[in-house]
DNA sequence: TAGATTGTTAATCGATTAACAATC
DNA sequence: TAGATTGTTAATCGATTAACAATC
């Protein structure tokens, strides 16, 4: 099952993503060895705070040569929980959702996307990247009887907190919310927003406050 | 044009869609006084916080009253350019792009849509959402004559650098990446990105390693 | 071995929280 | 006026950076 960490700081873990994307472009290239002042420049980040962030997790490094790049990926991917899979449902097959339900690197990173739920009748018994739409009153079922870990929602606001509901009632672990609001749930839930307009919002605060120093 | 601010740290600026969110919410339910320590409860930042971020950008609030909803929210809503328009391309028009075509808000909060761009020629000529779709082969002379001030970018990530070169040759200020990647603009290209499989891996992350305390 | 670079401790910096005088 | 709540300063906490001994 892997080893599991406790109280390392969510600034920490939202980098890991970021490391992660990085190693992969450095294996595609055939780069096998990496100093921290090498990844510094690529990334961005002080070649302290990798190191600082990567020992949080073990000595992955050897004193005077640096990282293997293929070993740290492999302990990276291990650590994000990329080695496991995960069932996942998507509710609302919208543009949105089928964009997500096209993707296909989620699918080899081991999320299992097993069906999406819509209410348009138009869209119910069709297929989507192969995965079928179903009627979104079968959700609590198909859920519960699937071994769903991941719901995704994909919904108009207003349809979202019901949504997140059935979810936590049919078991579902975790959920990965796209609608612009906060959710309620339990908190033993694991809850991740994307929330679109947020970003685009602080692009336009951005651009409205551009003027450099006096 | 309204004022214009500098050294705020990216931490409270990240914040600000949030309190533009709950201040909406709170209009809407016609609640118009607000109080420091209500807010706190209901967006789950503490009162001292909330105080000191609405301070960076002046006194809005009033002893022993609190805070007038919506003076507050106009405030918000201004600080974060949200009564500027913005002259808007998306670049891609799959699902991703279609999906934030028709996302009708965004409209509604002045990011102007002026055209989708695809190198589907089933795409081209065709509308979203009223808004046409071209050839990306017209992408600079578009943007370059209508004044666009954002390009969304939301091709598959081997295209996404070359589509933001072009971008800012054309005089854009500002991108919006949906591209798993990170793209190289110049340091006055304000650059916002939404790493959707970023996000994913962090969840991926927290629900495998959710052990609670020992 | 000498040079390089890690792992890790200590110092600094920045962000959050607490406290309270000002004042509506 | 008395009570409430802000604006703001001071204290605390956490995250980042610097430094360097350990060691490959």
């Amino acid at each position: 099952m892997g080893k599991s960490y406790n109280n390392i700081s969510m600034a920490v873990i939202r980098r890991l993503p970021k490391y992660h994307r990085y190693l992969k472009e450095l294996l595609d290239k055939e780069v096998y060895r990496i100093s921290s002042k090498e990844l510094s420049v690529m990334m961005g980040f002080t070649a302290s705070q990798i190191r600082q962030d990567l020992n949080n997790f073990g000595g992955f490094g050897q004193q005077g040569y640096g990282y293997n790049v293929e070993e740290l990926y492999g302990e990276i991917k291990k650590i994000l929980g990329l080695n496991n899979t995960y069932g996942t449902v998507i509710i609302g097959a919208g543009n949105l959702g089928q964009a997500i339900a096209n993707y296909a690197n989620f699918q080899k990173y081991g999320f299992n996307l097993k069906a999406l739920f819509d209410v348009n009748p138009k869209m119910v018994g069709i297929k989507i990247s192969d995965i079928p739409v179903y009627d979104v009153d079968e959700l609590q079922e198909f859920t519960a009887k699937n071994n769903i870990e991941i719901g995704v929602i994909c919904t108009p606001k207003e349809f979202a907190q019901d949504i997140a509901d059935k979810l936590v009632k049919s078991g579902v672990s975790s959920i990965w919310n796209f609608a612009p609001v906060d959710l309620d749930v339990p908190e033993d839930i694991i809850m991740e927003n994307v929330h679109l307009s947020d970003s685009l919002f602080i692009l336009s605060y951005l651009l409205s406050n551009n003027n450099e120093e006096a």
